[in-house]
DNA sequence: TAAAAAATACCGTGATTACGGGATGGTACT
DNA sequence: AGTACCATCCCGTAATCACGGTATTTTTTA
């Protein structure tokens, strides 16, 4: 795996409400000069009052434990990536709590890290993440693949035929129901024939309702 | 890493269209006594025809190619997971094709590999993907969540007022004009204008395109 | 082969939409 | 004080849509 980011020293912060926990994680960097984690909060508040001076530019990466007091790393992705796009967040959870993980991913999370990783796996995280990639292991990444398609995949397709699903895709296209007849080739009564049912099996009123019905339930 | 699946040999099967490639990956299993691969077909179309008889019971994981020539090995996950859900899928790809492996995923693969991954990488992915985890790259997994999240860009929000963002969100919801002049207490008419000046400045022309072009590039 | 489902076609009417025009008061910034 | 922008309101018309019918042919399925 080529590393275009080595060449250079890695600004790393981290949010951490257990003084231990920081403290083993920033001695653990000790010895590896090309990360220099520098700077430790124990909340969120912290690090944006400490942020909030234009003198202290932020780091490139940024360590953020999920469950913190008072702000949630979870709403501190959310402002830090508001303020500062630029900074690769790292998630720190201690059990793999899907729910939370994925909203962090949500707010522009990068990737996470279990507590129990070493001193190797946060250093591998790092380097993904400035490298612009997400370090998310095999067994999260699924999760979160799951989860994704948990909202979703029961399309159940009300019942429409092909026909109806090829005219709704036009429909969601924005052609008119005379431009879908002469696309089709058909007469504009059986559009408006095909329309009335596929109406019907959505429960809808409107070609609007159609349209965000089957882009929000990817019908097509 | 605890490997669950160690204890017992893992049947595998590959559908490549490439003789030469699938011949490498068959030898290079060879003296991988916990890997199985004892199936290569060089089409989906082939792969299902074997499968159709039911003396022949699917494998545990199959390597499949996303660019094979007739049934591509995007709709081959799609009919495989409908006909045999159980069975595990990781998709081989030459380059980094986001929008296929995005495709893939979400008819059901669980991971991929590229095609010049090692034997090593090859049997890390079998064992994650029996292991019911995704065997996903940070490169690609930070690409999925990139499209997962489809980047709500600051840049294009066409320079709608919040009046008209509120008209447009009622309009996804389904409202017509009428309803929304009463839902905001204000006149038919003020609904009319603010939609024309969506159309303007949305670049649409129907109510349609609207709805499409809110839910697509996430404007509400 | 009979029945069911799908695709096709037509009509009429009232509602709704798309879009051209024009107009007014208020806020906000300069 | 001036300008830009926003939200509000009105008119008229041609086009389009929603939806109630009815009906034939083709395809699929039992």
């Amino acid at each position: 795996m080529k590393r275009t980011s080595k060449k250079r020293t890695i600004r790393t912060w981290i949010v951490e409400d257990n003084d231990m926990y920081r403290q083993t994680v920033a001695e653990s960097f000790e010895d590896h000069p090309e990360i220099n984690l520098d700077q430790g909060f124990s909340s969120c508040e912290e690090l944006f009052q400490h942020l909030g001076h234009d003198k202290n530019t932020p780091p490139d990466v940024m360590l953020m434990d999920i469950g913190l007091p008072g702000m949630t790393g979870i709403e501190g992705v959310k402002e830090l990536k508001a303020t500062h796009p630029g900074v690769q967040i790292i998630m720190f959870t201690v059990y793999q709590d899907n729910d939370r993980i994925f909203r962090a991913l949500c707010n522009g999370a990068s990737g996470y890290l279990l507590k129990n990783s070493t001193a190797d796996d946060i250093e591998n995280a790092i380097y993904d993440a400035v490298d612009g990639a997400a370090p998310i292991n095999p067994q999260i990444a699924k999760k979160v693949l799951e989860m994704f398609f948990a909202v979703q995949p029961p399309s159940q397709n009300y019942g429409l035929t092909p026909r109806e699903k090829e005219i709704l895709e036009l429909l969601v296209e924005g052609f008119s129901k005379k431009k879908i007849a002469d696309h089709l080739f058909v007469s504009f009564h059986t559009v408006d024939s095909h329309i009335k049912n596929i109406y019907t099996k959505l429960q809808v009123n409107s070609g609007n309702e159609a349209v965000a019905k089957a882009l929000r339930e990817n019908l097509i």
